[in-house]
DNA sequence: CAAGTGACGTAGA
DNA sequence: GTCTACGCCACTT
């Protein structure tokens, strides 16, 4: 069994959050759970999501500071930008969501100041 | 405990 | 727009 991994569940918790149509960056959430440098730590947990976590995390509207998809694998491309656009998020020409219209919960992700 | 590993972010070229 | 180089950090080995 795996160990105990706090932070991931605090991630699972929020991302289940996101809202149809909305989409975070993976900055945005480990800032929203107070730590604003650990944006790796999130990609990496919701990596590891498996079995029927994956059915009910919405692990596909989180993407990177550039509104793009962060993986390289063109079958899971695919999957989350198929995923995306079946719920309205458009993509433009170079692959990337616009962040200012889609953005989930722009208040908070508002203090994701870099300092 | 030390070293390795990324669904990351930013700055610079 | 692309690409590299680094820093960062939770987790794994």
């Amino acid at each position: 069994m795996p160990a105990s991994r706090p932070f991931h569940d605090e991630i699972v918790r929020l991302v289940r959050r996101i809202p149809r149509g909305k989409v975070a960056t993976y900055g945005q959430i480990a800032a929203m759970l107070g730590r604003p440098r650990a944006a790796r730590a999130v990609g990496s947990a919701l990596r590891k999501l498996g079995g029927p976590l994956a059915r009910v995390v919405p692990w596909h509207r989180v993407l990177n500071s550039a509104g793009r998809i962060s993986r390289r694998d063109r079958e899971f491309m695919d999957l989350q930008r198929e995923l995306l656009e079946r719920e309205g998020v458009r993509m433009r020409r170079g692959g990337a969501v616009d962040l200012e219209r889609a953005r989930w919960n722009r208040a908070a992700a508002k203090r994701l100041s870099t300092r």
